[in-house]
RNA sequence: GUGGGUGUAGCUCAACAGGUUAGAGCACUGGGUUGUGGCCCCAGAGGCUGUGGGUUCGAGUCCCAUCACUCACCCCA
């Protein structure tokens, strides 16, 4: 096996491809519902729109993007997330001036530099939504009920809602600084990667699986707690809203996200079964990103789903896909049937019948068998015999009845008995 | 980047504690009377045992290296 694929990505055929696109359709189909419509960003943009969005300093930026000099030597990057892109597209397009234009969608593959492991790939797709122009809470609860009617409508129903409140720049920094002190009162009990952390990202410390860690995080101070008049009441409302829709949330101080535009709402779908990397989908408010990106002051929610890890949760569940099976399997015996099989079984296509044909000149019983596998409905065979007398044989294959049919306007006779069915 | 696990036929796996021409099931190809599928029967094809070294009279099996896959850390969808 000379050349493989590069590490990390994958081919997707089928049956695993059917899975797919019956999962992206219903996202369309949901998401027409609520209004999105979709957006279509290149897969390569210039480096800095993501190390200025995403933030220099993260994870992504620092050691996870796929990065490289074009000819004229302007450095390009793989998109490693979805949000960056669109809010480039729709500054660049002024689409925020149109007032029907507030909610996108975009569905296709991302690109990270990581170790693969067990949901998480150096190519991967993601169901991406995007709300702009609004600041109310109600937005924020609409987006992810969203994601959570999504979910159980594909059939993934044992999912947590997980959110948070971030802050905004004003009780943002209060926090960490009094976060910061309290963990540097513990920093000798700490974890190596904590210590690191309580510096270069402290609230990731909440993250942390090991027991000592967590035992001292669980008395830190919260960001609740520091949260300014507009922001608690941004999140109380938030939560009103969840209520109300029946959307079943926790509210966990701990989670944090990894990217540097959020804001306020911050949340996490977690599901089961996906080994250490739980999460199905996660998102939040960004208010700041657009004039950051140099743009107008426009508050924006959104989140992003990983296909691939809801086809991992899906596992044995998944939605009974049968792969089409053949109307009409054409047997040709002879090179002269076999051209008059080709023309037929064009024309018979052209009227939306699924033919298949056997391509090879093969004997009849091992056609047949093909047939079988195929799983075709009807057979058709065309030999020297049939052919002298104008005919072909129609054989049905559930009961095994079969008879002759004229050659003339034979595809017209094939096209109508389908159909009835 | 750091650890652990695993690499034998297209797929799923065998091969006693190192011992002849590395096996099976499924899949594949052909056949079981001239041109009729599934079940069954027969036959066939398909592997430099991931790769490269080493130990040994002898290595799929033991050792080292390397690569790939995989799980976990890290981080995230």
């Amino acid at each position: 096996m000379p050349i493989t694929a590069i590490k990390g990505m994958t081919d997707i055929f089928s049956p695993e491809v059917e899975l797919w696109q019956t999962i992206e359709a219903r996202a369309r189909e949901l998401f027409e519902s609520f209004g999105y419509r979709e957006i279509r960003t290149p897969i390569v943009e210039k480096t800095e729109l993501f190390a200025r969005s995403i933030g220099e300093d993260t994870d992504i930026v620092q050691k996870e993007m796929y990065t490289f000099p074009d000819r004229k030597g302007t450095m390009l990057t793989l998109r490693p997330e979805a949000t960056a892109s669109i809010v480039r597209a729709i500054m660049q397009h002024r689409l925020y001036n149109i007032p029907t234009m507030g909610k996108f969608f975009a569905i296709g593959p991302m690109f990270r530099y990581e170790r693969p492991q067990k949901g998480r790939y150096r190519q991967f797709h993601q169901i991406d939504a995007e709300v702009i122009g609004s600041k109310e809470p109600i937005v924020d609860a609409e987006v992810m009920y969203w994601a959570m009617l999504f979910l159980e409508k594909i059939g993934i129903g044992s999912t947590e809602l997980h959110i948070n409140s971030l802050g905004c720049e004003e009780c943002r920094m209060p926090y960490k600084r009094s976060l910061v002190d309290y963990l540097k009162k513990y920093e000798a009990s700490f974890c190596r990667d904590c210590q690191r952390r309580i510096n270069t990202n402290p609230l990731r410390v909440f993250d942390c699986k090991i027991e000592k860690c967590k035992e001292i995080v669980k008395e830190a101070p919260r960001i609740l707690e520091f949260l300014c008049g507009e922001c608690q009441k941004h999140f109380d409302s938030v939560r009103f809203f969840l209520d109300q829709v029946g959307c079943s949330y926790t509210v966990d101080h701990h989670l944090v996200r990894g990217l540097d535009y959020y804001n306020r709402t911050a949340f996490e779908i977690i599901a089961s079964g996906l080994g250490a990397q739980n999460a199905v989908g996660g998102g939040g408010r960004y208010d700041g990103l657009f004039k950051e990106l140099g743009g107008p002051d426009i508050p924006a929610v959104g989140f992003a789903l990983g296909v691939e890890r809801l086809m991992i949760v899906l596992g044995e569940n998944l939605p009974g896909h049968e792969i089409k099976k053949p109307d009409i399997y054409l047997i040709a015996l002879g090179d002269d049937a076999q051209k008059t099989c080709f023309l037929i079984a064009q024309n018979l296509r052209k009227k939306s019948v699924y033919v298949e044909m056997g391509y090879e000149l093969k004997s009849l019983k091992s056609q047949m068998r093909r047939a079988d596998k195929f799983g075709a409905s009807y057979v058709v065979i065309l030999g020297e015999n049939e052919l002298v007398k104008g005919v072909a044989v129609l054989r049905n294959m559930t009961t095994k009845e079969q008879f002759e049919l004229s050659l003339d306007g034979i595809e017209k006779t094939l096209a109508e008995k389908i159909k009835k069915e």
